[in-house]
RNA sequence: UGCCCAGUAGCCAAGUGGUAAGGCAACGGUCUCUGAAUCCGUCAUUCGUAGGUUCGAUCCCUACCUGGGCAGCCA
């Protein structure tokens, strides 16, 4: 009998489930509302996937809305790259594109009907002012002296503010709620401002805009969204969300239903700072790799795979945590584990030189792409000669204990090849090794009769004259605390990681050299890595997604 | 200070009146022609603190502590 395996549970999905079981709902509807004002970031890819997933588990749909309400911080530039980024994230919302923008008329249609329930009003207030009647967190607020016009005079004004009468920031049109409201929300919020502004959807037909709280909770209705899903932030908004509903006549109402973000340590997500390493020229680009965003996650070589896995396993909760970049460096790692070829390169060239092994020859020895317990088809062959590049690190003159590679006098394997031993260090003047002399054992060769001899030992290696010289990009966290989000004494600027970069002129075994951009390989003992946009014909590039765990690290740290 | 929310291991996270799932990390071992992967094992006498209710409390109640959010004509 096949057993099903449950999905992971949480309190959203529980809620869900509950109403779909009481007969609430008979089917889902969730929305992934971003703003076109900026990339997505691994942050929103939880958002994404949650409202996604979820609405997925119960044959629900999930649209995709443009959140669109600010002409002055919005951009059609944006709205592309957010469809990109949830696709590539692995979802589709069909044709359920929908723009906050396409609902102006309604917005105002439902602006007129509060006025006419004497539930709205026009505020002629200053933005000043208005903060001043406001009140403040243990003080309530005093009412406009706007607040008591009469129905006719507010259709009145809210008709000419629309037509541009008034001049940006002089007119309000405001919810009557309660002055003395605990929550200040609710202390008479305002719906429209007048921006004389220039929509990048709905171009000059608008000289008022709609705030968040007053449009969302409308677009969500209109659509007939059942679980409107955000971030912890709105939950003082809920009842707002809620009056609005409940004050309008719209077909149905949705429960808006609040969790909290994802935070990586190191990991900064404020998008105005994310903005700001951008233009300042801290990174490359919103794709850099360093950065968090999708664009830059996916340049990294970060699976969507790996994304979603990360957003299942830390779950759905309303406690704001903080979560270890080792958590997705394991998803990472995890996921690439049974789809990217081993292969090698040598990071940081040695050159070795087997004395014995004949001039001018080069055999080719076969190379498995997978190693058994992953158990995938495939290999390539990989040539063999004389001259050689290792690992810098793979060789020491005088070695801590319990090291295994190359040292002087000692034998390692050389993977796939021959067993080695070091004859001989050639030094510089400066002391410093720069070839290293070894004799090979013929009998040793993998595949052959005596392959099964044991050495503790085995490092990777290239052959001199047919591998790639390659620029490899070594990354590592943009900064150096662990919420770089929450710097409380100082700037962001001053917590950069001067490390997050490093590149390295590497040998890559010849079999890379005909890869595309975007194929993702498993450079053996070191790590995973993506060959990036930047490569030529004549020179690649590779971004090293995440490194292999290293246990020899962890010895070395104990001694 | 007013209101709202959250506090279960180093990091996430189930459980919500009957005696603490799981994942990541860590540690020990196994295996290995990747010091990776694999496989096996260890890792909360205790659920922010103090009281109370109860035969029994992580779960219910009260107070307190800690962290977060809210005083945009941003979202």
């Amino acid at each position: 009998m096949h057993t099903e395996i449950a999905p992971p549970a949480n309190f959203i999905r529980q809620i869900v489930e509950d109403d779909l079981h009481s007969g609430k709902h008979k089917t889902v509807v969730t929305r992934f509302p971003p703003e076109p004002n900026g990339y997505l970031h691994i942050g929103h890819a939880k958002s994404i996937w949650l409202n996604f997933s979820l609405a997925q588990a119960f044959g629900g749909v999930c649209h995709l809305r443009m959140d669109d309400t600010n002409p002055l911080k919005e951009d059609a530039e944006y709205v592309e790259a957010i469809k990109r980024d949830v696709r590539w994230l692995g979802f589709d919302w069909g044709d359920k594109e929908y723009h906050a923008a396409d609902y102006f008329q309604e917005f105002y249609d439902c602006a007129v009907q509060l006025i006419k329930l004497g539930k709205a009003y026009v505020c002629d207030l200053s933005a000043d002012e208005v903060r001043e009647y406001r009140g403040t967190l243990t003080e309530p607020g005093r009412p406009s002296p706007w607040r008591e016009r009469s129905v006719e005079e507010n259709l009145e004004l809210l008709s000419r503010m629309k037509n541009g009468d008034f001049a940006d920031g002089t007119r309000t049109l405001r919810a009557k709620i309660d002055m003395a409201s605990p929550n200040i929300n609710l202390r008479d919020p305002a719906i429209y401002r007048i921006r004389k502004a220039h929509h990048h959807r709905a171009g000059d037909a608008w000289c008022i805009y709609p705030m968040y709280d007053y449009a969302h909770c409308i677009s969500d209705s209109i659509e007939g969204i059942t679980h409107s899903i955000c971030t912890l932030e709105f939950e003082n908004h809920r009842p707002l969300y809620d009056w609005f509903l409940d004050t309008l006549e719209l077909p149905v109402h949705p429960q808006q239903i609040e969790f909290s973000k994802l935070k990586l340590q190191y990991t900064m997500l404020g998008k105005r700072k994310l903005r700001e390493m951008v233009e300042g020229g801290l990174v490359a680009g919103w794709d850099d790799p360093r950065m968090p965003t999708l664009a830059g996650l996916r340049r990294r070589g970060y699976t969507p795979e790996a994304i979603r896995d990360l957003c299942e396993k830390v779950g759905v909760t309303k406690s704001e945590v903080w979560t270890e970049l080792s958590y997705l460096s394991e998803c990472v790692r995890n996921d690439l584990n049974t789809k990217a070829h081993r292969v090698m390169g040598v990071l940081r060239p040695l050159k070795l030189v087997l004395t014995n092994y004949p001039e001018g020859q080069i055999e080719e020895l076969d190379a498995a792409y997978f190693p058994e317990d992953v158990g995938l088809p495939g290999s390539r062959k990989v040539p063999f000669g004389r001259e050689l590049f290792i690992e810098q690190e793979d060789f020491m003159e005088n070695p801590p204990k319990k090291y295994f590679r190359l040292q002087p006098g000692a034998e390692v394997r050389l993977r796939r090849a021959y067993i080695i031993k070091c004859q001989e260090v050639i030094k510089n003047e400066a002391g410093e090794v720069v070839e290293v002399h070894c004799t090979y054992d013929p009998d040793t060769k993998s595949g052959g009769s005596g392959e099964h001899r044991k050495v503790k030992g085995t490092i990777h290696w290239v052959e001199a004259t047919t591998s790639v010289t390659a620029e490899v990009r070594l990354y590592e966290e943009l900064f150096t605390v662990e919420q770089p989000d929450n710097i409380k004494d100082g700037d962001f600027r001053d917590f950069l990681n001067p490390h997050s970069l490093v590149v390295l002129e590497a040998r890559l075994e010849r079999s890379l050299f005909p890869s595309k951009v975007g194929d993702r390989f498993q450079f053996e003992r070191q790590g995973f890595f993506i060959k990036d946009l930047d490569s030529t014909a004549e020179k690649p590039v590779f971004n090293r997604i995440v490194p292999l765990k290293d246990g020899w690290a962890k010895v070395l740290q104990k001694q």
